[in-house]
RNA sequence: GUGGCUGUAGCUCAGUCGGUUAGAGCACCUGGUUGUGGUCCAGGGGGUCGGGGGUUCGAAUCCCCUCAGCCACCCCA
């Protein structure tokens, strides 16, 4: 019987898992230096979380997980924000002010695997909770931008594209779509792009949509207005009263100030499929279009305290490794070697000199150095040099005949080639010296 | 869930008018014995040709089913 790994499922072998550390470093170091602080849930919950909580597209993806002799249902988590808020609902009372929070969790969906997309995958989310104002959701924004920066992104490459739904809401309201053909609308806009000319005026007929107020509904869909812009100018194209767009002209001045204004882009047609979201909306996408979105968040002041605890404004975004790493790909920015890296490879190139290799890896194992040795049984310098290069060794350390009469050790540089002799008292610190 | 394309060694593939023990490159292992590297040379392990059924004297090759992968729809990380 032969096994393979689930469907849509990666098994990560060290060159994989050496990539997936890499980026997971630079998750957390960008999280970090943004005031973000790492948290960690279950990999699963109750059923109900997510069906309460979470869109019908998710939860018509989730894997249930039954226990032999107990009714109760768990679901693996097809997305972490359920269990933050959960988390964040706990303890609300006991926890300082804003609360940012960081985490990195494998999440599972049942779909249906292609490019960008599999069943399980890593997630980055970052969440901001107790600030209502835009501040926030700008800095949420700058935060993800400082690590697209830090993966060697650019505006010329990504860009975040940004709405708003109470601002979507009350434009379509004003063209005359009824509260209960909302949600319809909302689909409508998001798959304007995708859908033939007359497909899409069908569809607004049957919402009540005709004339002028199509033409309008299609110039929310399909016009972009790059942040970089006054809010003047910006304003005088949508079609709303301006105490209608206070919100939205204060993230604008908060982009601005934070300097990320030419990697952003408002773009009303953004909807995102996710119920709880309330107020901004943003996803990243390569920016010819040609993957998927890298990542999208939002506002979903209501979330928290629809699980238990207090009322919470909140704003957060996530971020998957799947498109993020093709997208990477796509721009030649995935790093070559993130191996850890091998200080010294220990060779005894005298049989007398085999039996001191254990204590000097030992040694330099004990002072923080990668050392490794070889496990075969010649002293052919030639073989085990070869040995230390495919291991990619910075150093080889060569123990001899010498090494045991005058207590030296020759040390070779395997990238220039030169070899030096080095007293075995002082070989700890050459090496480290030579490390950076 | 629906559709299209594809399954031959760990990887990339060759091999099909059906015909003896199924091949190459790379990778991997061993050796080239008294010592200086990723080269070279020689040798080796590894495949129920995705799986099952059928047609046939004979199937990697033709037919059916199935599974898996990729891509697209849906939606999104």
């Amino acid at each position: 019987m032969k096994f393979q790994a689930p469907k849509g499922t990666r098994d990560f072998y060290p060159a994989e898992m050496a990539w997936r550390r890499w980026l997971e470093g630079k998750w957390r170091a960008v999280s970090i230096r943004n005031g973000f602080e790492e948290v960690e849930g279950p990999i699963f919950e109750t059923l109900e979380l997510y069906t309460a909580k979470s869109g019908d597209e998710i939860v018509n993806q989730l894997f249930q997980v039954t226990r032999e002799g107990s009714d109760k249902i768990h679901a693996i988590r097809p997305e972490f924000t359920p269990t933050l808020a959960r988390m964040v609902a706990e303890k609300a009372n006991a926890l300082p002010k804003p609360i940012k929070w960081f985490s990195i969790p494998n999440l599972c969906r049942g779909e249906q695997p292609q490019r960008g997309r599999l069943r399980e995958f890593l997630q980055w989310n970052i969440d901001m909770m107790g600030i209502a104002e835009p501040i926030a959701d700008a800095e949420c924004i700058f935060t993800t931008v400082d690590l697209l920066s830090e993966l060697g992104l650019a505006p010329n490459m990504v860009k975040v594209k940004i709405s708003h739904r109470d601002v979507v809401r009350r434009i379509l309201s004003r063209l005359g779509v009824a509260d209960d053909h909302m949600v319809a609308t909302f689909e409508l806009l998001d798959r304007r792009e995708k859908l033939p000319d007359d497909v899409f005026r069908e569809r607004a007929n049957a919402i009540g949509l005709d004339g002028t107020a199509l033409e309008r509904l299609d110039q929310v869909a399909l016009v972009r207005y790059p942040t970089s812009e006054p809010w003047d100018q910006i304003k005088a194209r949508i079609p709303l009263p301006e105490s209608d767009l206070e919100d939205l002209a204060d993230l604008h001045d908060k982009l601005r100030a934070f300097g990320i204004d030419d990697w952003c882009e408002y773009d009303l047609g953004i909807v995102r499929g996710l119920a709880y979201y309330t107020g901004t909306v943003f996803e990243i996408h390569e920016i010819t279009g040609a993957e998927r979105a890298m990542a999208g968040g939002g506002r979903y002041d209501q979330l928290i305290e629809s699980v238990g605890g207090p009322p919470t404004p909140a704003v957060g975004m996530g971020m998957g490794d799947v498109v993020l790493s093709l997208v990477l790909q796509d721009k030649g920015l995935l790093p070559h070697d993130v191996m850890p890296q091998l200080d010294a490879f220990v060779i005894a190139a005298a049989e007398a000199a085999q039996s001191r290799v254990p204590d000097l890896v030992a040694t330099l194992r004990a002072a923080g150095l990668h050392a490794r040795f070889s496990y075969r049984s010649t002293t052919n310098v030639g073989k085990l040099l070869k040995e230390a290069a495919q291991h990619h060794a910075r150093a080889a350390v060569i123990l001899d005949d010498n090494t045991l009469s005058a207590d030296t050790v020759a040390v070779k540089d395997l990238a220039t080639g030169e070899q030096t002799d080095v007293p075995s008292a002082e070989l700890t610190s050459a090496l480290l010296h030579s490390r950076r």
